[in-house]
Parts: C-alpha cells; structure tokens; sequence
DNA sequence: CGGCATGTTTCGCC
DNA sequence: AGGCGAAACATGCC
C-alpha cells in the first residue's frame, strides 16, 4: 500500500498519540534501530510526515517509519486502512515490527502503536535523515516542481518517482497523474513545456486530493482491477487502449493515445494531439 | 510451480 | 559523469 498517500492517512490516524507517554517498546531488530529501547519514558509530541516516511517526533528524538512494500500502521488496535493490495489480508503477529505501549493506556487496545510488515521492507529509524527528499508532493507549488524537474535528462516518469526530486509518489499514483496530465511516462523532462508543467503540477494536486480523500493510491482510476485487466482507456474521448510494459524499471499501466510528449515521439504537447491537456477534468471515475 | 507485487539500494554496463 | 536496467532484499499470493 504504501506510498506519501498512505503514510497521510496514517498520520492523522496517529495524531491521538500525541501528549502521551511511552510506556514500552518492543521491535524486531532485523528492520529497527536498537537505539528504540531509548524511548521508553519519553512523550510523544507531534506526528509528521514527509513523502512515504512518518515521524514521531518525541521528548527524546524522532522516530521514522518507513514502510517499505507491505507495511502498515495500527493505532490503538484501528486499522485506519485495513485492505492491503499487494500484502495478505491478514494480521499476524510476528508480522509485527514494532510495537509502542503508551499511557494513558487508550481503551482496550493494548499496543497504541505498531506496524505490522509481512515482507519486512520497511523499516524503523531514530532521527531519519530527510535531507535527501525532495518537497513532499501533497505540498508542492508549481515553481517547486519545476525546480526539482530542473536540468533532468531522465524520463519524466523515472524523475517523478526519484524521491529526491519528489518525496511521496510512488508507482500507482505516478502512473495516475500521468495519465490524468496526459504526459507519457517515457516523455524526456527536458522536454516538457510550461504547459505542461503546469498540468502535471495540477494533476498532483486534484488526483491525489480526490484519492486521499477516498482511501489511498488504490482509489484511481488506474486501480489495481484496471491495471490487470487494462482494455479501452477510461479517459473521455480517448479512443486508445490501455497498455502495461516496464518503464523506469516498475510495470507501467497508461495510454500511448493521449498521453504524449517526448519520447521517441518527439516532442508533441498533449494540446497539439487534439486532447485537452488537463485530462483530470476529463476523466470519468 | 513461476511470476508478480504500492519500495529502496546496489552494481555493472553503456 | 550520469542514466538505466537488473538484481537483491523478503515474503505472500494467484
């Protein structure tokens, strides 16, 4: 599940462990820093986010989740996303990677916080360096994308992937602003226009908003159903097929018909293929 | 059984 | 030098 969307909801999720203290700390050490025993004793007081990662920042110092492919958050013993995509729909124990006991003791619920991660990919630091994300792509301004784009010779969906140039998208929700900008992945940053900038930068901010608000990177229009099952493009007026072939490395779902721009195709705006550029007004979902 | 998976890092090859 | 693909990590699922 994870991508910046996720680790989102997981924050607000967390923001009732805010102002308690730590009561204990238990963790798998093969993913966790050792350094997590220190916490014990130590307030929580304020829940962050920047792109994928979460951090608890605490009396003591901060802590930073990182959940790799497959892990998730459980607060107070509430899933706050409990449908895993590519993860078992189960929760087993020894799944679980860290666990925190807080005061006061939240109800019923034993463990206030822990992250359950089947594939242990994910990891658990102390003071996350974050010094290398780019601006987190819930926040970005226009200027900023076009900065972080800035001087790129990488294809556009390589470069959007690259957390140093953006912090928090991941591959469903590149391939959904993609597809909703109607910019190929395999355009060349460099050759993308103002326009087309400025499409992409608002279809961050009105896709992703519509899919956080509706549950995460899952709640596309390229949903993993769509993804396997691909067929006519779901955008309006699209005559094209949906495709899915390996670009930047990740399996890449979207639509050579209206989604242009660099590439071997030259370089063509969006606008100049008789498509309207801001497909996320047109998309039918 | 083979292949694939929402992520990150490393390594070898242009 | 910098970009890219493949592999590794680790495990579950179809």
């Amino acid at each position: 599940m994870p991508e910046g969307l996720e680790a989102e909801i997981w924050r607000s999720a967390a923001e009732p462990l805010v102002g308690r203290r730590i009561d204990r700390v238990e963790f798998d050490a093969r993913v966790a820093d050792p350094r997590l025993v220190d916490f014990e004793g130590e307030w929580i007081q304020g829940i962050r986010r920047h792109g994928k990662v979460l951090i608890v920042d605490t009396s003591g110092s901060a802590i930073g989740l990182r959940f790799g492919m497959t892990g998730r958050l459980v607060i107070d013993g509430a899933a706050a996303i409990d449908r895993l995509e590519y993860a078992s729909g189960a929760d087993r124990p020894d799944w679980d990677r860290i666990r925190v006991w807080t005061s006061p003791v939240p109800g019923p619920a034993a463990v206030a916080m822990r992250m359950n991660d089947p594939r242990r990919l994910g990891r658990i630091e102390v003071d996350p360096d974050l010094s290398l994300l780019g601006p987190d792509v819930l926040g970005i301004s226009i200027d900023e994308l076009d900065e972080a784009l800035g001087g790129r010779r990488t294809g556009l969906k390589a470069a959007l992937m690259n957390q140093q140039v953006v912090a928090g998208l991941g591959n469903l929700c590149v391939d959904e602003v993609l597809f909703a900008a109607g910019l190929a992945p395999n355009a060349a940053v460099a050759s993308l226009s103002a326009d087309d900038v400025r499409g992409l930068h608002r279809a961050m901010r009105d896709r992703l908003g519509v899919m956080l608000r509706r549950g995460g990177s899952t709640q596309g229009v390229l949903d993993p159903a769509r993804r396997s099952r691909l067929g006519r493009c779901p955008a309006r007026g699209c005559q094209g097929y949906l495709r899915s072939e390996k670009i930047g490395g990740r399996t890449t779902v979207w639509c050579n018909t209206h989604q242009v721009g660099g590439g071997a195709g030259g370089t063509r705006s969006p606008a100049s293929r008789g498509v309207v550029p801001n497909a996320s007004a047109r998309v039918a979902d």
